[in-house]
DNA sequence: AGGGAGATTTTCT
DNA sequence: GAAAATCTCCCTA
């Protein structure tokens, strides 16, 4: 446990693009009592407040009033009358945004992963809310400090600008033109 | 292997 | 009441 260390308030009041791409390669440790799953994260989406794309776009909420906490919290959000994604939340406090996981590579604790989410193969962590799934990521955990011990994000593989690619954002219905969507190139288990 | 429809319910207009 | 930062299944090629 003592391997895993979370990343400083620092890291994640800085703009959200920058934070975006930093967190390829990052390890997201997610502790359920006495297991720790621990996951790599190779593709996510940066979503601003000035950002039509965003839920923060048209201002606070009961639903995104996390997205507005200062950065370096867990936004978890319900979605489609069934579905779970989770955001790490950036900039300041009052600035609304934040970063989608979409995609992650399991690490450690892959046999818990996988009684949570029984897909075989890179089916299990392929998506946003399979991540959630994998994690057992839900309303509970909204909101949660990620300069906490429960859950967090480490510094892991640094990934070289060579092997990052940018392109447009998936599921939205505005703000194409961006592209927001970092993923570390070829790597396997990203979404779609 | 890629595309389209249906599932299902919260959330905000 | 409509849309939703998705997923799965079933279809065609």
């Amino acid at each position: 446990m003592p391997q895993y260390r979370p990343l400083p308030r620092s890291f994640y009041r800085r703009p959200t693009l920058v934070v975006a791409r930093d967190l390829l390669g990052c390890l997201l440790v997610r502790r359920i009592g006495r297991k720790c799953l621990v996951v790599r994260i190779v593709e996510c989406e940066a979503y601003r407040q000035d950002d039509p794309a965003s839920h923060a776009f048209r201002g606070k909420t009961p639903r995104n009033e996390v997205m507005f906490r200062d950065g370096g919290h867990l936004y978890v959000y319900f979605t489609y009358g069934m579905h779970f994604c989770s955001n790490v939340v950036t900039g300041r406090e009052g600035r609304g945004e934040a970063v989608l996981i979409r995609a992650v590579e399991p690490v450690e604790g892959e046999e818990l992963m996988r009684k949570n989410r029984p897909n075989p193969g890179v089916d299990m962590t392929n998506g946003p809310a399979k991540v959630c799934q994998a994690l057992r990521l839900g309303r509970a955990e909204n909101g949660t400090d990620l300069c906490g011990a429960s859950i967090f994000i480490s510094r892991g593989r640094r990934i070289p600008s060579s092997r990052v690619r940018r392109s447009t954002r998936i599921g939205i219905s505005a703000g194409h033109e961006k592209r927001w969507r970092f993923t570390i190139h070829e790597n396997p288990w990203l979404s779609r």
